[in-house]
DNA sequence: CGCACTTTTGAACAGAATCAAGTTTTGTGG
DNA sequence: CCACAAAACTTGATTCTGTTCAAAAGTGCG
């Protein structure tokens, strides 16, 4: 019986790790005081980044992953004619730089929405020491599918949803992996703008500013600038799904 | 400076190893021959899958990951209410699957288009001769990492092109990965339906049908039923990212 | 404290979806 | 090999969602 993916779910996270400080990466349990100290050993650089600072270019060469001790960020893929579109929003404990494998460059440009640190993972290293440690191996090739599936999700989003459901999509995977980090589920700061929003969902600033302003209207949420409070969250959960069934 | 991603050139794929007939997967060079022997013993399931028949399903647990020998594929993404999406279609050397490591089960279904064949390579395998075989490891992130690339490019196709751009970009893709092949680059057979083109471009059917008359009508391609042949390839690029500049 | 950026809201417009009808192709069984 | 039914495709007319254009109000950063 297959199963259908719930889009809201695709990117849990489990707990954090508070040897090494990355989430994502320090799942792998049962590992020796030895193997520990080569983690911490491989992800010793650390580096802070400003609000509007690049963690990687486009173009640029893969030097290392990054994993997100704090802040906020988003990742925005370019075309060549200019046109650019958010592909992910990423916050504590997310690993990103993986699109980079591939060719050796980044295809996509990383900068944080608020003032950062990110844990540089040299992917020599990490490969290195992957293959001493088979869960560590593992949990990595885990990550880099849950980024796999987390993109399907978008794809599902992007290509047979209507902009009410994005944005409910979109509210309800933010307040989930709050959750996942223990920050409130129903109260959060957006950290991005409106058009940054709707760049990732597909859509016009004045649609989300819109969309928004009817969720509000609804009594869904409670919207002020950047602060959102969820009210109805199962209500939320009903408009995904409900409307729009274009099949 | 940043290069910009260039879409229609994301899963460029290298030549073919004859040894064990897979391709994305046979990649690594300078294998010496008892690893050669090894990669052979890894992948010597072969399965024959019919036209119609599903590779594996969404919500079923995770095996192997397949490894296309012949033949044409789509994987769908399954929304909760029905809805479902076309997440890619995979030919010749394509690796599948991959979306499953993250939780251990499918979060797709891949069914074959036209009678096929897979080499089944079980995950655990891969991981252990990957200990092994640092040239595999690597390899095999870069397969991940290029799945996570093509992704990023169809979230910029669906989140900001217009519906000829997306038909475009469609062809010249499918252009360049038979090219890839050994295949004519001007001339092949459309092995899906307009509905599944649709459902991947997040297009309606009517809405493909039209655009690829209207392509027909402006001499860019010749189209009958499944057959297509590009007239004008450099006119199919320039028309994406020339036109809709939405930014 | 002021200027630039962000957001909201309205009105008109456009592109793609929907609805609908007719045609062609394909696959199956006699 | 042909006939027939089902599936796939094309094309037209209409509708609707979201974009575009525009203007004003609000926020926040330096």
């Amino acid at each position: 019986m297959a199963t259908p993916l719930r889009i809201v779910e695709v990117d849990k996270l489990k707990t954090a790790c508070s040897t090494c400080s990355l989430h994502e990466l320090c799942l792998p349990a049962g590992l020796s005081a030895s193997e520990l100290k080569s983690m911490d050993r491989m992800i010793d650089i650390r580096r802070t980044v400003k609000r509007g600072d690049y963690i990687f270019r486009a173009g640029t060469a893969l030097h290392a992953l990054y994993a997100i001790r704090t802040g906020f960020m988003k990742s925005c893929v370019l075309h060549e004619d200019g046109r650019e579109q958010v592909a992910g929003f990423h916050m504590m404990g997310d690993l990103i730089g993986m699109d980079a494998i591939g060719s050796g460059q980044h295809l996509c440009d990383a900068l944080a929405l608020e003032d950062s640190e990110v844990c540089e993972i040299p992917l020599k290293s990490l490969e290195l020491l992957s293959r001493e440690i088979p869960s560590l191996q593992h949990h990595f090739h885990r990550i880099m599918s849950r980024e796999i599936a987390r993109d399907y999700g978008v794809m599902l989003l992007l290509g047979s949803m209507r902009a009410e459901e994005r944005l409910a999509v979109f509210l309800l995977n933010l307040s989930q992996r709050f959750a996942a980090r223990g920050y409130s589920s129903t109260e959060f700061h957006l950290r991005m703008t409106r058009e940054e929003i709707g760049s990732y969902l597909g859509l016009k600033l004045e649609t989300v500013s819109r969309t928004l302003s009817q969720f509000q209207a609804q009594g869904l949420v409670a919207v002020q600038n950047k602060h959102l409070r969820i009210l109805k969250i199962d209500s939320l959960r009903e408009l995904v799904g409900q409307h729009g069934c274009r099949v």
